[in-house]
DNA sequence: TTTACATAAAACCAAAAGGTGTTATATCAT
DNA sequence: ATGATATAACACCTTTTGGTTTTATGTAAA
């Protein structure tokens, strides 16, 4: 259904700068492709590409209106993202789980924490 | 300080599959280089290659121990990727956010949301 | 219907990425 | 001391990436 089908995966997509100058540019709003490249030192060639390859990772959309291609920010597989890292936000969200880390990654320690309920407040 | 000083953006570091994988890897324990080694089909010299890279962005760190070196993970620079996504997150967590930017990106007009109170339950 | 504009498509190129194998060096165990 | 282990340092290769220029095609406006 999209135009090449080639599934770029969306961690390779949002690892070069000028992508993601773009997704920022078009979360602001839809742009043409030489609007957005004239924010470039880039070529527009090079810009359509970086533009294909966003696509791939299904992270725009363009749609032509006249001669003009406009594209747009199409955020959803960004949550791929953040559901990886939110893998990693223990080991810095929550100081007794890096503490763990640190203490279980440094030797053949095994920890248990039991976190106690915090006092009331007896205001 | 670090080995190579060659600073490698966190976003690159982590394009790559099978340096997120090592990555998982080590946030179960630290290991030596052919522990991890032994987790892929490639050769021992192209997992120290990602593990070069990962250093340099400084998701890793290692540390040599008698005839071994040991990596373990150090995650603190994932919450710059962490930054750049609560950027976006506006446009899914939001529903009324993802209406404005549908509407304000699909043409020229203007909108300003205002969110009433939500109606008290009177059961 | 020209002329100008906006994009598309193709050929090409240099450098980086991801991989290999070989050789050397340090350490642990016999 | 010797041999096995673990890593380091090179040299090399192939594919991908990010960029270029050139040529063609479709659309808007004069």
């Amino acid at each position: 259904m999209s135009a090449s089908a080639e599934k770029v995966d969306v961690f390779q997509a949002i690892a070069d700068p000028t992508r993601r100058e773009v997704l920022r540019l078009l979360a602001e709003k839809e742009l043409p492709i030489s609007a957005i490249t004239s924010h470039f030192p880039i070529s527009r060639t090079a810009v359509v590409k970086h533009l294909h390859i966003l696509a791939d990772a299904d992270l725009v959309t363009g749609q032509k209106v006249g001669r003009e291609k406009i594209y747009r920010l199409h955020p959803g597989p960004l949550t791929e993202v953040k559901q990886w890292l939110s893998f990693y936000e223990q080991f810095w969200n929550n100081k007794l789980s890096m503490l763990k880390h640190l203490v279980e990654t440094d030797g053949d320690t095994e920890l248990t924490i039991v976190q106690t309920k915090p006092d009331q407040q007896k205001k």
